[in-house]
DNA sequence: CATCCGTGGTA
DNA sequence: TTACCAAGGAT
């Protein structure tokens, strides 16, 4: 959240859930979860068991366990305070550089372009005539020119860069733009060349049948089990819920050795169970 | 630096 | 129904 009743932890927290995941799901579990854990202290000392399910279906869940190493990070660099550097952003766990930028930007009004991928998907359009960006990660030409095209205020620069961001997830999209509609198309390099489309276009990422579905199947079956009070599955359930259609037949243990070494679930060996870390 | 890391709504 | 999509970060 951007709204000024809102403490710099609650907006990090926000930002973090909202890396690669709608804001319509983020906002109701941020709620929650801000109400139960309202400061860096709080989350530092929670169970990341009780993290990981509260954390439900945003996705990706290792950021939860990454979002409470920050927390404890900046509880035991940062005496509990959310640093206001973009040194001391970046170095948090779950932190990038458009995280802090978002969160330097939007809610100090600090003079700092904020590149996510619309953003620089937009510019690379209007400026250089192409599709796509060249890299995956932002160049450092990419963020000097971004800060020149920035006004002076840090406030007007804030909503420049939302609205940038916006237009870019609303009408200069990835694969199908509203170029007819689009107001500033008679100044746009990419229309002026003819909308080219890129060669390397950004590399798809199938899911049924890969890894990540596997990873989601245990860490579904994890939470569920925690969030109903049980001791955990026997690893023989562990595995077989990992067993998918597309997956090979070293996927369960592969899959299920990588979340251990992850961090992300650990084995009993007393209880024989498997279970979401305390 | 390209790849890996979930999830569920929607066209 | 299937495929695409949504405010990145770590390695």
């Amino acid at each position: 959240m951007r709204a000024a009743d809102v403490s710099d932890w609650g907006s990090l927290v926000f930002e973090i859930m909202s890396q690669q995941t709608p804001i319509s799901r983020v906002q109701p579990i941020w709620i929650e979860w801000m109400e139960r854990w309202p400061t860096p202290a709080d989350l530092a000392t929670a169970s990341s068991a009780d993290i990981i399910v509260a954390w439900a279906n945003l996705g990706y869940p290792s950021r939860a366990l990454r979002l409470k190493a920050c927390a404890t990070a900046i509880v035991e660099k940062h005496g509990g305070e959310v640093p206001l550097t973009m040194k001391d952003l970046t170095l948090l766990p779950g932190v990038g550089v458009y995280t802090a930028s978002a969160l330097l930007a939007f809610r100090h009004g600090i003079r700092v372009p904020v590149l996510d991928t619309n953003v620089r998907r937009v510019l690379v359009r209007f400026l250089d005539g192409r599709e796509f960006p060249p890299h995956t990660t932002p160049s450092k030409a990419e963020t000097s020119r971004a800060d020149v095209l920035l006004p002076e205020n840090g406030h007007d620069a804030a909503d420049v860069s939302l609205s940038l961001m916006e237009f870019g997830a609303l009408v200069c999209t990835q694969l199908s733009p509203s170029c007819n509609e689009c107001t500033i198309r008679t100044n746009c390099a990419w229309a002026s060349a003819g909308y080219p489309k890129d060669e390397k276009r950004p590399t798809p990422q199938p899911y049924a049948g890969t890894d990540r579905q596997a990873r989601g199947r245990i860490m579904k079956a994890l939470r569920t089990a925690h969030f109903e009070g049980s001791e955990g599955l026997t690893k023989r359930r562990v595995l077989d819920v990992a067993r998918i259609d597309g997956g090979d037949r070293y996927q369960p243990t592969r899959v299920y050795r990588a979340l251990i070494k992850e961090g992300m679930i650990v084995y009993d060996e007393d209880s024989k169970r498997v279970t979401l870390p305390r």
